[in-house]
DNA sequence: TATTTATGGTTTGTAATACAAACCAGTTTG
DNA sequence: CAAACTGGTTTGTATTACAAACCATAAATA
């Protein structure tokens, strides 16, 4: 157990709601919309979005703004590094977690 | 996956630093002191001790002064508590981050 | 024995950041 | 045209992770 190994962990998904969008992301098929997320998650609109923005500026995620007949709408999806970060977050916790005495 | 899960884990444990001192105390049969701490993480003595007691005032960790000799000792043990909660946190974990699309 | 250096930490100041409130641009409704 | 709603972003504040400075005592050295 070389608990060291969390240092190799994106530290952008070291945040509880941040790894709640991206598990959120990471498991949907299709982009899913600022909206959405702001209901499953219970989050203020102002929270949300700087989580959003951080997540993008690190690559994890990748934003899609556009309009729907004529009103705005931003979607997120899961970036393949997002993808691949959380692989990573979840395999070092265990091997870190579940190492043998 | 209802990564709202997340919200059961401790959230004091939702952090790269102290989940490393709970990963190092609860897989250590016997207390475990500040300076090996210290070493093994490579953290400043002052960041060590706030994370320290912050564990402490929650509950997961139990701190344990005494004099070796003329010199000061502090060690500490993972409580029960610490050793459910990330018990706990390894669980969640993937079950939010493993649950099936 | 006076002075420095080492040991074992704690307290304090600062920079980063999670969050909610206020705001903004446009749209629909009355 | 005014009021209220939609879809977010920007801004201000409280929290907090961190390192630097500090403190008390002990050991080494001159």
């Amino acid at each position: 157990m070389t608990s060291t190994d969390l240092l190799n962990v994106h530290p952008v998904l070291f945040d509880r709601v941040r790894l709640s969008i991206m598990a959120h992301l990471s498991f949907a098929e299709a982009a899913v919309d600022f909206n959405s997320l702001l209901q499953s998650l219970e989050l203020t609109k102002g929270n949300l979005s700087t989580h959003m923005k951080k997540l993008e500026d690190e690559g994890l995620v990748k934003i899609d703004k556009r309009f729907i007949g004529r009103k705005p709408r931003t979607s997120y999806r899961c970036t393949k590094k997002g993808k691949k970060e959380v692989q990573n977050y979840l395999t070092t916790i265990e091997s870190v977690l579940k190492a043998s005495a």
